[in-house]
DNA sequence: GGGTCTTAGTTCACGACCTGGAAGAAGGGA
DNA sequence: TCCCTTCTTCCAGGTCGTGAACTAAGACCC
């Protein structure tokens, strides 16, 4: 039973939440406009609008022309209202970035890191969240929220398990609460990508979408209905892990024939080291250099990989029939930036008609430096489900 | 933007909503239950509830002891308050059956159909309907509504397509409805099924759950966050045509290596064939022939189905992280009658650790008949969602 | 420049709703 | 008979969205 009681107040909330979550999402609009889109009466538009505005969440900017009178005013979220702070805890580095509710960045701060111990982490993103403050010059109460992602399972706020850091249980939230008073959300690095994209990139407008990442690994995010999908535990979206060729390849995660050990950039390379090609310089560099090399083994392994990802697409729009599959990750962007269109017509030959039809297949626009502001919008979500309430 | 206003009329009907579901699905509870369980204050549950026995919804059954003082009044939701009529459309029969709101079965009727077209399928489920009717001795008006199961994708109680029957877009409800007063719901057969094991079967008390389904096809109902999941257009959960073994057998889909080509029946005598076995009989026959027999190709056969089910199965995990796979269908019951803990443990190889761990894996518990009954589930949601208030 | 039209937004009385508290009725056990 | 717990009833208090009447702000016309 997770079915909840209705109050009086929670009425006002939900309300606010709409009216608040539509200006957000849906640009600049005017009160008439909302009345419209949330069929409230204009008295209560106009009523919950006085608040918000009092209150400093939305502010009007400028207006328009109306039908003939009185023009209309715009609303939006106020930029300045409120900045979040997202933050990327990588292998390599940790990046930590402020920007304001329009998602600008108004200041960034990298750090290297050679041992990823969650105490190191912990401290560069505490030291990362101080200096963004201090440098954009605002005060740590104008903070509304830090999102920080990491690449691992996250339940609530804890990393479960993150094999890339080697970290298996690490309650990175309440460690990093220890050390702010700003509330601290942490989440899964592809699930928070996959989030940027849904909300400022190629998925937005959608509902149901798949962004599907593909880079030394391969994993993606789940959207139904328009919000996350986790799953019971948090762990959906192992898109990569998924078997596409019984009794194949072996697979870093143990299992035979999963879709990344085709067409992850780590097993593309290896196969084609296998049949014989060169594979020299890091892995970025010599995955870029196999995708434009014209050498007919080159050629076959990518088109090999186009098929298995195509499979690996095609079992996505079979099983959850999404309207969109938002295809990211650097060797995603590198393969579908030569090979869309081929990629499209191979997922046409594995999925079913029906549902083939209804997907469109694109690439991830906001590039892979993201991930930071999908985790700086968790804050920002939370402020619009809560119709503008701060926490606490 | 999906999201919707709230207004003061929207509470009652939430919260009737609530309560009304709670009783429903979580037994008869007393009010005192009630307050604790909605988090309701006692007067507005005491207010709700003489509502809704007032109308006829809700009765009182009997009461239980408390806690030393006056005993609790059990309520719960009258069986004889409407009744419902599911109806199962097959390629060979039309079935339909009369239900009391506690879903007990009171009447039914089987017609045989030699060529299923519409009209024809309109015609018997029309006239199985009053002969339900008439048998079970009610009004019509006491129908609630009647919920139709057809084998195909169906959008918007609309028949979109049916291959097996043979059928393309297809206004069933509304063809339906000419010939009734009483509400009309069309979905799909495999989510039907999939409906009546989640709310009286194996999958009770799931809120992210998979049934799957495997008979002479392949097939299955995703679950997610307590309510069955569509899809961008309703033709999710197409779990038998994914890929799983890249370049394999051939699919009646016409894609390669689609998990249906190895598991669903046809396809596993199929492969016995080819590996010298002798099928005779109908498929079921066969299909149970081949489970039992001890002879070494067949054994084999039977362990390799056992694998790509694993490898199906282990990609659900993967992806939907469920909390439980409820395995259902003719020949995915034979199978798992006997061969559940190699299943499970075939599972556990293909699956990543943390996401096997969470899951369980179940047979169904209704058997192939519960399709009507799933069915006539639809019209029963419908009021719970309603808080109780009838259509029109 | 003044009147008028049109559309946008605001104000206010009203009815619907839940809540908390208090008082009491109901039903059983000691 | 007394006590205890479970409902029920009632009322004041507070919140909410709504419809209708009203004000605001431009455009247009003479």
């Amino acid at each position: 039973m997770e079915v909840r009681r209705t109050t009086v107040r929670d009425m006002r909330r939900s309300n606010r939440s709409v009216i608040l979550t539509s200006i957000y999402r849906e640009g600049p609009l005017s009160r008439q406009e909302l009345t419209v889109r949330t069929s409230l009466s204009a008295a209560s538009v106009s009523n919950l609008v006085a608040e918000l505005i009092a209150e400093g969440v939305v502010e009007e900017a400028g207006s328009v022309e109306s039908e003939g009178g009185r023009p209309r005013v715009l609303l939006r979220v106020a930029p300045t209202f409120r900045y979040v702070v997202g933050a990327e805890v990588g292998e390599t580095r940790v990046r930590v970035e402020l920007f304001d509710l329009a998602m600008n960045v108004l200041a960034r701060a990298d750090h290297p890191i050679s041992t990823p111990t969650p105490a190191e982490v912990v401290k560069h993103v505490l030291e990362g969240l101080s200096s963004v403050i201090t440098a954009s010059g605002i005060q740590p109460q104008q903070v509304l929220g830090l999102g920080v992602a990491v690449a691992g399972v996250v339940e609530d706020n804890a990393v479960v398990d993150a094999q890339t850091l080697g970290w298996e249980a690490v309650p990175l939230a309440e460690m990093l609460a220890k050390g702010t008073d700003i509330p601290v959300h942490v989440d899964n690095g592809a699930n928070m990508l996959g989030q940027a994209e849904m909300y400022f990139g190629a998925g937005r407008g959608a509902t149901d979408a798949v962004v599907a990442l593909v880079g030394s690994g391969v994993g993606s995010a789940l959207v139904a209905g328009g919000s996350s999908y986790r799953g019971t535990r948090s762990s959906a979206g192992e898109w990569g892990h998924m078997t596409i060729v019984y009794g194949g390849r072996q697979c870093r995660c143990g299992a035979l024939g999963c879709l990344e050990a085709y067409v992850g950039a780590e097993g593309v390379l290896d196969r084609y080291r296998e049949a014989g090609g060169l594979v020299e310089g890091d892995e970025e560099t010599a995955f870029v250099e196999l995708l434009s090399s014209t050498s007919e083994p080159a050629a076959t392994i990518v088109a090999d990989t186009i098929g298995y990802l195509a499979a690996g697409f095609a079992n996505l729009v079979n099983l959850v029939n999404p309207e969109r599959i938002v295809l990211g990750g650097w060797a995603g962007l590198a393969l579908g930036e030569k090979h869309l269109d081929e990629l499209r017509a191979e997922v046409g030959k594995h999925a079913l008609r029906r549902p083939y039809a209804q997907v469109s297949i694109v690439l991830c626009e906001l590039g892979r430096d993201a991930v930071a502001l999908g985790a700086a919008t968790l804050p920002v979500v939370r402020l619009l489900r809560d119709g503008g309430a701060l926490p606490h």
